[in-house]
DNA sequence: TCACAGTTGCAAACCATTCGCACCTGATCT
DNA sequence: AGATCAGGTGCGAATGGTTTGCAACTGTGA
């Protein structure tokens, strides 16, 4: 397969950023990947937590977060009140969400086109994207809770 | 239509405070008509405004809130990072927000039956209940924007 | 290598939400 | 109707995630 019809999230890091003609510093090149590394949505601070020392500022991450939904390389997930979460605008998956341990799975299902529908038909609303994730009781926890 | 087969969102507000054990408080019965009078969720801060002077402090709609939905009266809904908005629960869960606009409606349609399956049958996960809601641009901003 | 627009760190500001506490009041019982 | 008191409320202060101002720093193109 030839670079250039490589989907854009498989390229290095750095080149993704000079795509987008953001400057490539150590701080978002480190953000990039852990976004592109986690499979669920990551909050600010987490993303900052898992850099670790040496890292960019909570400030800094903030702002490169806001910078990467404005070029499109990433995107806003809500799925909490009062914390925002992020995840790469490409890797376009729903998750399930145990809600008693924490485990996260994605489910590459997607069932909304119906929905997208009736919202041109019934409203003349173009649907760019959304938001669709799961919460229940995981396998194991159900069977702990016994 | 006897009163015991209405749904319970047709019931006088004091009735419903009543039936969850609550006080049947002057603000309690104010908030709780306006959440049902509005077609999209409300924020704590708008739902103050609605009600106007002599209605109750920021502080006892947010608690009045929260007590709402730990009893079943109202729900949690997150379409916009660092503000919940809520809405009475009997109503539909998903919403079109206008990306540019802020304009919120409800969209009576819900097909995730099928991802909730998957979810079963691939994990073995129980969903409890899930998030779902559309961003795009509406019709007015459409037309607006060309 | 140079110049500079784009980035960053730090600290302070913001703003929605929560909490502590003393006072008040709706619902119940007599 | 009046007394009682657990449940509610107002006020102000605290919290915590997010944003901003500004001086210093650094990728990047020339």
């Amino acid at each position: 397969m030839s670079e250039r019809t490589q989907p854009l999230a498989a390229h290095p890091p750095r080149r993704i950023l000079r795509h987008h003609r953001l400057r490539a510093t150590p701080g978002r090149v480190r953000i990039l990947e852990q976004l592109r590394g986690s499979p669920s949505p990551l909050s600010a601070a987490e993303l900052r937590e898992r850099i670790g020392s040496g890292g960019p500022d909570l400030a800094t991450v903030y702002r490169t977060l806001e910078r990467f939904v404005s070029v499109g390389i990433a995107r806003t997930v809500l799925v909490e009140p009062t914390v925002r979460r992020f995840e790469i605008a490409g890797s376009h998956s729903h998750h399930l969400t145990c809600t008693t341990c924490g485990w996260i799975a994605p489910l590459p299902i997607c069932a909304i086109e119906r929905m997208e529908k009736a919202a041109r038909l019934d409203h003349g609303f173009e649907v760019e994207h959304h938001v669709l994730e799961l919460f229940g009781t995981c396998q194991e926890c159900r069977a702990v809770r016994r």
